[in-house]
RNA sequence: GGAGACGUAGCUCAAUUGGUUAGAGCACUUGCCUGUCACGCAAGAGGUCGAGGGUUCGAGUCCCUUCGUCUUCGCCA
């Protein structure tokens, strides 16, 4: 084969009379009878090349076998296209004039056509993936990926970080998600599992020195998929020594403001806004608010004390809470579209959503005549409702409210264009509790990780009131996306061990199953903290893609399958026999 | 584990209340065409209506089961 010259994205008016070779693929032909047109592609951009009955009859007659998608090295001189300029093509200036052509190899009429112009089921794209990856719109998706991982590294590179490399092959901790597991046929009966993240890894090298450690590592976790959730994933994962919360955020801050200046050409103004967890709980009803809009929760509880209205009444005497949103200006709301919103809030976990609707000829709302005027010019005022205004009430127990709340404002904020799609707004969120209970067993859990420090003066204090203990944390979050988290980590080893105590895992537990991380900490581990980022959600941010897998070469479906490859797959007996394996047919519900 | 949507030609979709031979656009094949660029014109070929079962004189359409994809609650330290 004839070796390009040239890329098909490189041809300019300045290259005009040059000899040239391409190789590529066939994006598309256009046959006039005596001149067929083909637009020849590869990565690098599309380039028009022309075959002339009266100029090379022999390439001209080969260009008739020619179809969608083979694979052409051509040989031809850039000539000007004259008048019949496309400026919708980079090269679109120039053709080439072909006088020699040579099919590389042929194609199929493939399952779907290889363009942008056409929607293509997503089973389909994926079973063909290859091919999916050639349509021009995916490639720009990983060339941006490209772009956004090197000027990642560079940061790194330009800023004293070192890239060191953790097992796949770990230790399973049943904490946090399911594991994938990974039998030993050394070891028969025993397993490895791969890493949800290298967190104790990291953690280790830090006790070694490597002082400013970044990997961008796959991490795994065998939990159920979403749009942006995908059970093998990368994370861009961070640690630094001799560091406090500070110095970690500007970095993170810093590096955040490279990637949008080298991928999008966005300045991103500094300092993010820092908003304690419980704060954004409070305004928000979530861990990680959408700030490009206002519209925070307000409190009512307190006006409830005395209403007629049971429901409210109960609730907030019996622990609960009521909480509104106003709607500004979404009086204009159709019933359906209020209907929606209840439905929202349903889904997570709300018994209803009550309404009022504040008109010029008063208020509009099922549940006013269960209040008096008094009351319920209380409640108005505290909203700041005004003529116009929709006020939307969640009650019940406090997470319910901050959820079904808290998405009910999300949806409340789309729908009435609150804010502009094309606007970023950065923010972190700090200070997480370091506990919840679990609301099943009334188990401690940790809310970040066991690792985390908390943010006490004294050891004692973890002895008082531990529910109220917060930890040093902090996640960054990108219009309500949580792009990024991690905390100062604990490094002393009484205080690893009180944790540990407090979650409930004995002695010999820890001992057994971080044993080896207490035992580095009581090696001269030096104080450090970090974070890690999910790459694959930044990418999809930063793309304004719907769904992660447009940004993910060969991701799974929801049921966590390949169907190109179609892993996963049954393996043979022998294999199974080489790891002490044996299936167990599970049986068939009825 | 729960809820919802979808599955008809290679692709994207349509098909009235259950009723004649399941249609359209694109793609594909063939022919024509010397300035197109998602070219155009003409003709042609192309269907296990996801699969299985049931109701019915008759099922793409109704019922049951099942498979797959997507969205989502739970789950994701």
């Amino acid at each position: 084969m004839k070796i390009r010259t040239n890329t098909c994205g490189q041809l300019r008016k300045e290259n005009i009379g040059e000899e040239i070779v391409l190789n590529g693929w066939v994006e598309n032909s256009r046959d006039h009878g005596g001149v067929r047109f083909i637009d020849l592609r590869d990565r690098f951009g599309l380039t028009q090349i022309k075959f002339n009955e009266d100029i090379n009859k022999e390439a001209w007659e080969i260009a008739h076998k020619v179809r969608s998608q083979f694979v052409l090295s051509v040989t031809g001189t850039v000539i000007s296209r004259g008048e019949a300029v496309n400026d919708k093509m980079l090269t679109g200036e120039i053709e080439v004039e072909i006088s020699s052509i040579e099919i590389l190899n042929e194609c199929e009429t493939p399952p779907f056509e290889i363009t942008d112009y056409v929607n293509v089921n997503e089973e389909l794209r994926l079973k063909y993936r290859y091919l999916d990856l050639r349509r021009p719109a995916m490639q720009e998706n990983f060339l941006f990926r490209n772009k956004l991982v090197h000027s990642i590294r560079e940061y790194f590179y330009q800023n004293d970080f070192i890239e060191v490399e953790t097992p796949v092959l770990t230790k399973s901790t049943p904490e946090g998600a399911r594991d994938y597991l990974v039998p030993s046929r050394v070891h028969s009966g025993e397993f490895y599992a791969l890493p949800q993240s290298p967190q104790l890894f990291k953690q280790l090298l830090m006790v070694s020195g490597f002082d400013k450690y970044i990997q961008i590592v796959k991490c795994f976790r065998d939990e159920d998929l979403r749009a942006d959730r995908q059970p093998e994933f990368t994370q861009i994962d961070i640690e630094m020594s001799f560091v406090d919360k500070d110095i970690i955020l500007n970095m993170v801050e810093e590096l955040v403001t490279a990637i949008f200046k080298e991928t999008l050409n966005i300045e991103v103004s500094r300092p993010f806004q820092r908003i304690p967890f419980l704060e954004a709980m409070d305004k928000y009803g979530s861990d990680k608010p959408e700030l490009r809009f206002g519209m925070q929760l307000i409190n009512v509880s307190e006006l409830m004390h005395n209403v007629d209205f049971k429901v409210f009444r109960s609730i907030v005497e019996e622990g609960g809470m009521v909480k509104v949103i106003n709607a500004k200006g979404g009086a204009s709301l159709t019933r359906k579209e209020i209907d929606n919103l209840e439905a929202t809030a349903k889904t997570y976990g709300a018994r209803g959503l009550a309404w009022i609707k504040i008109n010029e000829d008063g208020l509009q709302s099922p549940i006013v005549k269960f209040f008096s005027e008094e009351q319920i010019n209380a409640i108005v005022a505290k909203a700041g409702g005004e003529v116009g205004d929709l006020i939307l009430f969640g009650a019940g127990k406090e997470n319910v409210v901050h959820d079904s709340l808290g998405q009910v404002r999300l949806q409340v904020g789309k729908l009435m264009k609150l804010y502009d799609a094309n606007d970023y707004h950065f923010s972190f969120v700090v200070d997480a509790p370091l506990f919840e209970k679990d609301s099943q067993t009334g188990r401690l859990n940790s809310v970040h990780h066991p690792f985390t420090m908390p943010l006490i003066n004294d050891i004692s204090e973890l002895d008082t009131d531990i529910e109220s203990v917060l930890s040093d944390s902090y996640d960054l979050v990108i219009n309500g996306c949580e792009i990024g988290g991690g905390s100062i980590r604990i490094h002393k080893p009484d205080i690893q061990q009180k944790i540990f105590e407090l979650l409930g895992i004995g002695k010999e537990e820890a001992e057994q199953k971080f044993g080896f991380l207490v035992d580095a900490l009581s090696y001269g581990a030096p104080p450090h903290g970090g974070l890690a980022f999910g790459l694959d959600r930044l990418c999809m941010i930063l793309l304004k893609l719907d769904s992660l897998r447009d940004c993910i070469a060969f991701p799974k479906t929801q049921k966590a399958a390949c169907l190109m490859s179609e892993a996963p797959s049954k393996v043979d007996a022998e294999q199974l026999k080489e790891l002490s394996l044996k299936i167990e047919q599970v049986k068939v519900k009825k």
